[in-house]
Formats: C-alpha cells, structure tokens, sequence
DNA sequence: ATCTGTTGGTAAAGTATCTTGACGGTACAT
DNA sequence: ATGTACCGTCAAGATACTTTACCAACAGAT
C-alpha cells in the first residue's frame, strides 16, 4: 500500500524522493491562503496600517481583556516583544492597556472601536473563504473537514 | 441550525460575542504544532543552529534545485531577504548555490548531506504526528481529513 | 507587619530579519 | 545591435525580536 503513489500528484526531487505533502503541508498551505485574504481585506478596507506581525495578536481569539503576559505566551514570543507590538497598536489606534482593577500591577487589553471594527474585517474575510471552500467541497463535507479539525485543535 | 452551538465549545468576550473558531483558527492551530515539533525534532538532533526563519526554507516542497527567485515568490518574501537567508544557511553548511548551466545570471539551490538530514528530520516529526492524529481519529477519519485538506491545497 | 519569593510590565541595548533602492551581468525579442 | 526584462547581490535603513535588568505589586509564610 505504501507504493500505491501517483507520481503526478508531487514533485519528485533529483536526488531523491521527496514524497507526497505531509499533513504539515496540507494544513499549511490553506492557513496561508487565510492569511492572504484576511491582509487583503484589511488593507482594502483602510487598514492599511496592519502588518503581519500586528496581524498576530488579533488572531482568535484575539486579545480583547487578555493580560499582556497571557497573550505573550499564547503567541510565544516574549512579553517584550509583545509589548513593542501593544504599543505600535495603540498608537495607531487598535486598542488601549487599561488598569486591571483585580491586580494593579497588571493590565487589560481593550481593542477600540477601530479594533472591533479590523477584528470584524478579519472575521469576515474568513466566513467569505469559508463560503467558497463550502462550494467546493460541498456543504456536508466541508462540515466534516470542520468537525475533524476541531477535534485536533482542541486538544492542540 | 444556526443556533446549535454549545458556548462551553468557545470563547466568549464580555463586551459583543467573538463566535466560535472559524475554519483560520482551526488551521493554524494544528500548523503551529507541527511547527513547533518540527523546531524541536531538529534541535534535539543536533540541528540547533536552526531558527524559525531558516525553517521555512525547508518547508515542502522545499529548495532543492531552485532558483532563489522561485522560492522568494513561493515564500512571499523579497528576494534580497531569502537571499541573506541563504547565505546563512550556506554558511552553516545546509546548502550551497551553484550555477545554474541552462541561465548563466541564475543559480540553484543544492542541500547538503547536512540539510538533506535535516530536511528528513523534519519529515520523520510530521509523521510522527500524523501517527498520534490518526490514533486519535481513527484511521478511515484522518485519511479523509488528508482527502480534503489536499482538495482545499490543490487549487490553493 | 515584615520578610521572601514570585509575577507583571517596562526600559535599554543589542541582534536578527526584513524592506527599498541601486547595480552589473545575462537573456531574449525585436 | 539594441532595448527591455530578469537574476542575484550590495548597501542602507527600518522593523521586530531577544536578553538583561529593574521596580512595583502580589501571595504566602511567619
């Protein structure tokens, strides 16, 4: 059964084989085309501002009343550098650091209007792609993909 | 049917209803853990001079036998940026860039044994994984999980 | 209350990685 | 041959990150 490959369905190297795409491929190359979309629409719809690496912290589930530690470590770079991100956000007007009243050493994340408004963007983009691959997969197998995703996501 | 969701299932936000995860999220989960056991397989097997940005040279279909301005586009980067990733890579004895004899302005990209070991690394990590999904799924289930996943990377 | 250890955020300095702009050499079509 | 486009690279600069260090605030023990 190992042998059963169509050798047209990948690209076969020179010096040796390099098989079919792994899962890590299959689950990578559509998070990029979501990815795409999601910059594409933002920018098309003014906010422009936004790049790659703000992109991340607005991911799901984004960072609304999050402490800054959390999210840093959630996204696994340092608070640090988070924090540089906060900032550059903040000053384009995405989000607020508010006080946490619970801990005055900590702080809350609070997206602005703006922020609600990019993270809708966002959202958006993604139901829009969700809708095409819907309607080429069909409506009771793209159900299935989600279904078999969740169950790996969830215990991640 | 719209309504059949469990809130237990999400994330909630106090201020307005951030959704269930949309098909992004639960790509990318699942990517982001391939990477990381990717990152970590070849850290653990002396390839510790490997960092995030390096990593994504390698990933499928890799660079073996392309031209840097292929990859670059593949890779959505600027040429002059894989071009210093490269040096590096070179540099620590991954790959090397030879000319390419068909175009005499173009040059190739070769593995070294040391980067073809590195990329096999990072394929025995993937399947490693797939093994444990395919546990977790059962077998019928993550072959079809594989089945629409390369219907939604085919056409990209 | 005070001591101790830990945690949350930030500042500063240095590094890595990326961008844009410019360039010489090559290919290729006219 | 000549104009145009493409390939890799150099250089300069911006951006995003890491490491180190620090202080204020918490938590738990006396």
């Amino acid at each position: 059964m190992r042998d059963a490959i169509k050798s047209s369905d990948f690209t076969i190297s020179e010096t040796g084989a390099l098989g079919p795409p792994l899962i890590g491929a299959l689950l990578r190359i559509p998070w990029e085309t979501v990815r795409r979309r999601m910059l594409e629409r933002l920018h098309e719809q003014g906010f422009d501002d936004i790049d790659t690496p703000h992109l991340n912290v607005f991911l799901y589930p984004g960072p609304q009343g999050e402490r800054p530690s959390e999210l840093a470590a959630r996204m696994g770079v340092s608070k640090q550098a988070l924090n540089y991100l906060l900032g550059e956000l903040e000053r384009l007007g995405y989000l607020e650091r508010r006080a946490d009243p619970h801990d005055r050493r900590s702080r809350r994340i609070a997206l602005t209007r703006r922020g609600e408004s990019a993270g809708h963007a966002m959202r958006e983009a993604v139901v829009e792609l969700e809708h095409e691959w819907e309607a080429r997969l069909g409506r009771k197998r793209f159900a299935q993909l989600q279904t078999l995703l969740r169950e790996l996501a969830g215990h991640a």
